[in-house]
DNA sequence: TTGTAGGCGTTATCAT
DNA sequence: ATGATAACGCCTACAA
């Protein structure tokens, strides 16, 4: 392995010097400059990350604790992640997590040196490990949002306003019976994940202010929950004409059951996703009208939050909301004339 | 920060001691053992990884070259092989890939000691990465397969197997015009991307040894062509009975597109989904019939063979294809009879 | 502008 | 079974 002490001993120089040169660290001389990027070359030398790393006590990486859930945003946020760690020239960790290391594990990424920060997501409304990480002292940024959040760096996707635009846009449509579709963890480790509990909120807040009629159906991820959605959705409450579903999947199973039970979409009802991925959606018949979940800005603005805290100091935090763009499909329309409903329950009422 | 020489001086032992009971190198009395334990924890003791990487040279870290493609599987790759790491006390680093850095940069990771061996994704027929890698004896493990791979460590999908006992249920079930639909990487950086290519010559190979009709459709990532492959695959061989996907955007578009042309799923047409994810096909109607991608065996078989080569030294390569479990749906049935084919060509001709 | 030298916290060799 | 001590390769005051 080539070392700094071989470069200096080509060059002629001390081992300081190359130092200063490699890292930009103090002014070097044209001429001796040139010589040390020679000798460099020539011998193909490369700077030992850890023997840095320990020097300077700074890994330059950051960890992201991997999320336990398939989601297809997440593929998204690591890989922006790395990329904005990249080019800060920064390393990413991913740590998995498992009931095993739940909460003390994560500090130590910090505490032994192999990250200098940690960059936290699937976060829970009261999120332990949020806790435990500020007690250690150790940096770190969200990707999520925690209930309590002075002076934390988080990066979230603005779910709040992309419920209320899609209810605003449905309303105006004529829609008055409006279901929402949101994820089920209750019976998991993410029982208190924040996304579904915050866009409920704000569901049933919306709602009821405008005076509008709506139903929230929780759908756990297993097949058959997906399955008989459509049949739950019409039997507890017939006159839906509107569907908000959180749930790529459920959306899918939505749209592919409720024409074969005789809802034309949009014509006598409507879907649009929120915090959805756009693949999915866009082969659907009819193409899915979505809020898309900003998941590369999320990932990249989150690490270079850390990293600008890490190198930055004590500035304000970074709290951002991202808007999910919208995805104009055809699965939107109208709410059906009575004329149509009556006709429809006619239909049904005498097969 | 505490180290081990605070640890050592609580304890009224030296720091080579101590560093005996932390990493178990050598046997240390009962008695000195407990003092140090206690010390260790009264002071609340990690040792640092970057010393321990410098002094060992070992970083305990392999590094994930990270996808340029955003797919279903990837998720589960660079999740199991995460966990897999960690299990052995490894870390796991993404390192992104882009055109700035595809090729020299990545050997660099192990140059700079930041890693001690590289995961490779993503492997192309041909790859450079793979000569640069073997030539700058960085260790290293595939996810995937060159086409020469002596003395390589890899581990892939079975996708010859899963091609050919696709056809074959097919072909027992009477099917002989059967369409394959693979992934179009040709306008991309992955033109030689390894399973398509393959998948197609197994399928030439063994369509025409079986003596059966097939064609071979390439389908882009945008959108249009999803739309438009139903009517593709009918208008060049209307005969065809039969649709293998290696696709999954694409066979969810042909489940929803086939229909709306009069053909049902399985009666008209049966449709086979290879190395696909599961949970989209599962909420098809009918279900989707899939040979499922055995993502998360193959990241952690990956690094586990790469952790095994960077330990075990000198072995013989782990060389390993796993097979793709199969998912029963409802999307796979007999060929038509000739009557139900007849009645349909008469159906077309006099709408 | 360049050099000297003392860490950084461990590991690992060689004594004892 | 334990201890002393020289690396490991680099950073960074401090000196020159």
């Amino acid at each position: 392995m080539v070392t700094m002490q071989d470069v200096a001993a080509r060059a002629n120089v001390s081992i300081a010097t190359v130092s200063f040169v490699v890292n930009g660290t103090k002014p070097v001389s044209q001429q001796t400059r040139e010589r040390i990027t020679k000798a460099i070359e020539e011998l193909g030398y490369r700077r030992n990350a850890m023997a840095r790393a320990l020097a300077s006590r700074k890994s330059r990486t950051i960890a992201l604790i991997y999320p336990l859930l398939e989601h297809h945003n997440h593929h998204s946020f690591v890989a922006s992640a790395a990329a904005a760690a990249e080019e800060r020239e920064y390393h990413l960790v991913l740590w998995p997590i498992h009931s095993g290391n739940a909460t003390a594990e994560i500090a130590s990424l910090v505490q032994t040196g192999m990250a200098d920060g940690v960059l936290l997501m699937e976060v829970q409304l009261e999120d332990e490990r949020v806790n435990y990480l500020q007690q250690a002292k150790a940096p770190f940024a969200l990707i999520g949002r925690t209930r309590e959040l002075t002076g934390i760096d988080y990066v979230d996707i603005d779910f709040e306003h992309s419920t209320e635009t899609a209810i605003e846009r449905l309303a105006a449509l004529g829609h008055t019976n409006i279901a929402l579709v949101i994820e089920d963890f209750s019976r998991t480790p993410l029982a208190q994940y924040s996304p579904p509990v915050r866009v409920e909120e704000v569901f049933r807040t919306v709602m009821s202010t405008k005076r509008l009629s709506g139903t929230v159906f929780r759908v756990s991820h297993d097949t058959s929950a997906m399955m008989s959605l459509a049949d739950d959705i019409l039997g507890t409450d017939p006159e839906t004409t509107a569907i908000i579903a959180m749930h790529d999947e459920a959306a899918l199973a939505l749209v592919m059951a409720l024409p074969e039970r005789g809802m034309q979409i949009p014509q006598d009802i409507s879907i649009v996703g929120i915090a959805s991925a756009t693949t999915i959606g866009a082969v659907m018949h009819p193409p899915l009208t979505t809020y898309e979940a900003p998941g590369a800005a999320l990932g990249r603005l989150a690490a270079e939050a850390l990293i600008a805290r890490l190198e930055g100091g004590g500035g304000p935090p970074t709290q951002v909301l991202v808007p999910c763009p919208p995805h104009l499909g055809a699965s939107v329309g109208p709410a059906p004339s009575q004329a149509r409903i009556e006709a429809k329950a006619e239909a049904a009422d005498s097969p």
